[in-house]
DNA sequence: CTGAAAGCGCTTACAG
DNA sequence: CTGAAAGCGCTTACAG
């Protein structure tokens, strides 16, 4: 007997109990009889009763409910990644009694500083924003008077909570990785002016060069697209390094295809490496060593800050950063120096 | 002066009205001057108001919100699409008041039939269902007592409200359109006893053959995948087509790879056309021919049909077909046949 | 252990 | 054109 406007009222009047009663029962609070407890959530399903969120969220002032913002202006190759986070999230915010409520921010909502509906409406407790969005989205965003937090997303100066995937770290390591497997001819890939990713990316390249006193060759860094994001033809140094640290799967792709027209198997002559661990990571041939960030963790974290700044709004937690793990796979050869002394490095 | 907490009744007291004329002029509805519902949106702008669409809901018995599921158990390619159709089904809702819900439906949820928790919390007036899904869950998604349309899912008998895609005629217009460049040998590329969407369009290629009198050769219905959906290795026909028609732009970029490794030019030798339009079908080198779902005219026709159903309970949309469209890029190439005669096809 | 009362913020009749 | 009253379904004090 399925209804679809059982209320609390109607399984009270059924077992002869007031709504309160019910209410608590349904609720696990204290001040019910475990006996009658049981009686209720046995006649409740019984009825097919759901509950009222609206009603609750009226009286409670909460919605049980968080934005999760992901601009549209991305490929498809980031909007599967991105999907993947917000899958994490909302299983995170469910542990939580959430539900998570997906915004995609159209371009022209962007440009025109357009908040989403939901937050005029009050059907969110909170926002999580992913990626990189425009300044003037993010002061908008800031002006919100509910709690809101920032995935993947780093601007100097803006005094923002967010939590960002650790670039810097990663290519360092996966840099460090490459010169432990013998290679000292090291190019990176990347237009290193264009985002802060790629940038963080390269730091963290040249940190490891530094580290291993590794000279950096202006000659090895190398453009791969214009300031507005979009691919270029990839130019092959004159002098050609023993390994490439591109930054990201898809150019690590690009330049695999690249260096096979021009006669260089990889990884026999010539190792890749790419970040992200994207589609393009197996698309290449061979499939690439890269680095994945840990979405997991990346949500959890996101999801607990969240959380905390629901229940106590002045909380802040500034920039946290979660790290990845190197994916071992095909396109890394190592290299042995037998003219070398031992120990030399 | 911003505060969250801001009622209809501020407003009112702030004006020496009632919340009752508060509403009304918020709400564009008749039984206020002009001169203060405009006063009214202004001191209702200035004081940061925003609706309590709980009290709205709990009044009125709508949420205003839509649960939409995607199962989860989509590769990452797939999951571009559904994204994309997702933030599609969102915009067209938008434009009935309403906001949409994504619910990613794990594995584990499908595997137990654990229906949306949105749904025992009646947080949406109603599902739209994405793909395809367990009979066991798709039974389950039957019993809720909320209006719900399907998408771009068939089931034989199942007697639910679905809005599919046309594979077969897109299929079929994709192949005449090969026959009218001069292809008569035409392979079909895909395990037709796979997915029911794999049958129609190998159905809609067969029906231009038959309309052109073409036979249908066995030898030339490749499998490309086991009966789990797994690709397996291709094979190809002892005597080669002049054409292939694939089911998916993945299994048509796949072919690409073999055939030229066996030697083959593309489209030159051999003309391979995909279906999806997806990813694959500009990673593969030449881009590929292939044919392109409508995906706002999707979307459309769901939203309507979910809000017609939401307004009206008993309605029923039946089975609706939304066709599709060819993307024409470079994997074709005409075939002259200069020994017939003229116009005897 | 159980329940009557009040209130969350809105909207819909209805009365003036 | 404007407003007082009632009610949507729940939960939280409070009283018994």
């Amino acid at each position: 007997m399925k209804n679809d406007h059982v209320t609390m009222r109607d399984i009270a009047d059924r077992l002869g109990v007031s709504s309160v009663t019910v209410s608590k029962a349904l609720n696990d609070k204290d001040g019910v009889s475990d006996e009658l407890k049981a009686r209720i959530k046995e006649v409740a399903k019984e009825m097919g009763y759901r509950l009222n969120t609206a009603a609750r969220a009226m009286r409670e002032g909460l919605t049980y409910n968080i934005g999760v913002v992901i601009p549209e202006q991305f490929t498809n190759v980031n909007h599967a990644f991105y999907l993947r986070v917000y899958q994490h999230l909302a299983s995170q915010l469910e542990s939580y009694g959430y539900s998570s409520i997906l915004h995609i921010l159209s371009m022209q909502d962007e440009e025109m500083v357009n908040l989403p509906r939901i937050y005029y409406e009050k059907k969110v407790d909170g926002f999580i924003v992913l990626g990189q969005i425009k300044p003037s989205y993010i002061e908008a965003v800031q002006q919100m008077t509910v709690p809101k937090l920032f995935l993947d997303f780093y601007q100097e100066g803006a005094a923002v909570d967010s939590i960002v995937t650790d670039n810097f770290y990663g290519a360092y390591e996966l840099t460090s990785y490459l010169i432990r497997e013998g290679h000292e001819e090291l190019a990176y890939m990347g237009n290193i002016y264009s985002t802060s990713s790629i940038q963080d990316r390269f730091l963290g390249f040249y940190k490891a060069l530094l580290e291993h006193r590794i000279p950096l060759q202006p000659d090895w860094i190398i453009r791969d697209r214009d300031d507005h994001g979009t691919l270029i033809e990839l130019e092959l140094p004159a002098s050609m390094p023993t390994a490439f640290v591109c930054n990201c799967d898809q150019v690590a792709r690009y330049l695999i295809e690249k260096l096979k027209k021009e006669g260089y198997r990889v990884p026999e002559d010539c190792s890749v490496v790419g970040y992200d661990n994207d589609i393009f990571a197996t698309v290449a041939e061979p499939h690439l060593t890269t680095v994945e960030v840990d979405m997991e963790m990346l949500a959890k974290s996101a999801v607990k800050a969240i959380m905390k700044k629901v229940n106590r709004p002045d909380t802040t937690i500034g920039r946290t950063v979660v790290q990845g793990k190197i994916v071992y796979r095909d396109t890394v050869k190592p290299i042995n120096h037998p003219e070398k002394k031992n120990g030399e490095r």
